[in-house]
DNA sequence: CAGCATCCGATCTGATACTG
DNA sequence: CAGTATCAGATCGGATGCTG
């Protein structure tokens, strides 16, 4: 994900954090707890680790994730929201509303069942 | 803007309407005021007008923007937010506040002074 | 388990020129 | 003014194999 040198507006900052296929599942998922890498990758369907550490990263670099690595064997990372990744979280979460809507409307309600979201 | 065929969470599927470039900042414009493309055109810095019908395109289809044409000469049209734009922008508002905050700490304020976003 | 490197096809973006 | 077409370069995304 390339960021632009220049920002005319501070939208198009946040946006570009957001940006990538999988970064506000990311924030999802770890809206619901702190992670490790392999949770993430089991826990988000159809993501590559590559595509995985690629977005942490980004979101690392925003202070909107923040890691903390234990020295031990094996080795275990755990990666979780900041302050700034909750109040993101906030617009995430207002966009999961409106994709439960979107699939309803769609007949995609199977979906949404299973994975206890609606009704 | 590909959308993929299968969703497996609402969320991919906000996330993916919301993705270009330029959409948020689309949306954040609309909430403003309801607009002709060549306003939009002169108010997005760095747009071309490509970009803006291709990504007013997608928004259209996702019922997120709506138009309204005048048959009339010189041709004149109207693109303003549906109800569901309204709650789209809700989010886009939270992501602007928080780029805000991003370029207050990289001492980008010139910026922000300049577009009257703060003091 | 965490993380990195590379390769390649798919997508996105932007410039430019053109139509109603 | 609104909208379309085309083309090339930049970026993204995913598969795979490797290291500590």
């Amino acid at each position: 994900m390339k960021l632009r040198e220049n920002y005319t507006c501070p939208l198009e900052m946040t946006h570009d954090i957001i940006r990538g296929k999988w970064k506000p599942i990311i924030l999802w998922q770890l809206g619901k707890s702190r992670s490790s890498l392999a949770n993430l990758e089991r826990d988000i369907q159809g993501i590559t680790q590559k595509m995985l550490l690629e977005h942490l990263k980004e979101l690392l670099d925003y202070d909107v994730v923040a890691k903390q690595s234990f020295e031990e064997y094996p080795l275990r990372v755990e990666y979780f929201l900041t302050e700034r990744g909750e109040k993101l979280l906030e617009a995430v979460v207002i966009m999961q509303g409106i994709g439960i809507q979107l699939m309803q409307e769609s007949g995609m309600e199977s979906i949404l069942k299973e994975k206890g979201l609606i009704g």
